[in-house]
DNA sequence: ACCTGTCAAGTCTGG
DNA sequence: CCAGACTTGACAGGT
């Protein structure tokens, strides 16, 4: 089975290389002239994506295969007083990503913000989140991914889970087809566990994402051991393998705040666990050192198990 | 060179 | 019922 490791958004390795800088709505509409807002949205989207690329670029010199996109890449691009066609701004920019993510075979997916709430009782809730979906399915259209993943969380609880989880399957239910191929969802820290959400999976036929702190954090004693495999299955008919979301917990056990690094105990859990299910996957690493961790974990991983073998710097064959 | 406040969003808790 | 906490990274402004 073949392991490989990812991070989010940012390379702390690369110094003033940022694709998450804003606009606020604030600044945007303190600006006199039309000319002078599009200009500032122009300029800091085209900075984000120049670095964008840096980050793909240096993700590649590192052999690292996996990646999710920061949800700020285009400021204020569903917001609704502005709603602005960034397309043609940033053309070329896509082109090279595009062309770079195709010639390394990179896995990208994006996982849009907490206020994301498929399931909430404020309907227009419902539709910002729909646009926000529709942005990010854009955005990787012009990147040409054709199978990238949107990961979110079932969300809120109002009116009891049961109620809940029905109108998160009554929504999905009438959303455009393409959000129904590409959204995937995760095990929440206090609402939904993995249990709750791969029965949710299954009802939807949609894949599932194990996040193994967030099941520590929140479950009703069933041992991942069971879910694994289930979980697991919910992706044989996808493009990609499985993939899983690893954090360490800041100060105590169950701290839902990520520490800076991995614990890796915790991932050495982990994979001897699901070692004979034969299954490649791949590991989201979410650290507040993001790639540091990455390279920390990796090296730790090597020195606690000396005999396993690697494929290039990241990607573990057992 | 550092620290603090601000921005943006939705949900939930505590008073 | 409403204020505040939760969360996140970037950045502006003050010291």
């Amino acid at each position: 089975m073949k392991v490989r490791f990812g991070y989010v958004a940012i390379a702390m390795r690369l110094d003033k290389v940022t694709s998450s800088s804003p606009v606020t709505y604030k600044k945007y509409s303190s600006l006199d002239s039309e000319r002078e807002r599009l200009s500032l949205l122009k300029k800091v989207t085209q900075s984000n994506l120049n670095d964008l690329i840096k980050i793909l670029n240096y993700n590649i010199e590192n052999d690292i295969h996996f990646y999710r996109l920061t949800s700020k890449l285009i400021p204020l691009a569903t917001h609704q007083e502005v709603l602005w066609d960034y397309s043609k701004v940033i053309q070329k920019q896509c082109e090279e990503v595009a062309h770079l993510i195709q010639k390394y075979n990179m896995r990208i997916d994006a996982h849009p913000d907490q206020f994301n709430v498929l399931n909430s009782v404020n309907e227009s809730v419902i539709q910002s989140t729909i646009a926000t979906l529709e942005h990010q399915l854009d955005l990787f259209e012009l990147f040409k991914m054709e199978h990238g993943k949107l990961v979110l969380h079932v969300g809120g609880k109002a009116g009891g889970k049961e109620a809940a989880l029905d109108r998160f399957e009554q929504t999905f239910r009438t959303l455009p087809t393409r959000i129904q191929q590409a959204l995937i969802l995760e095990n929440d820290d206090k609402t939904y566990s993995a249990k709750d959400v791969l029965g949710l999976c299954q009802r939807l036929q949609i894949p599932m994402v194990l996040d193994i702190h967030h099941h520590r954090c929140y479950h009703e004693g069933e041992c991942l051991e069971a879910l694994v495999e289930p979980i697991f299955k919910t992706w044989d008919a996808d493009f990609w393998p499985p993939k899983i979301h690893v954090s360490s917990p800041k100060e105590f056990e169950n701290d839902r705040r990520h520490a800076d690094f991995i614990n890796v105990e915790d991932m050495l859990g982990f994979l001897d666990l699901i070692k004979p299910l034969n299954q490649d996957i791949d590991v989201m690493i979410e650290a507040k050192q993001k790639d540091l961790a990455l390279y920390r974990l990796v090296h730790e991983i090597k020195q606690a198990r000396p005999h396993w073998q690697w494929l290039d710097h990241t990607t573990l064959e057992i």
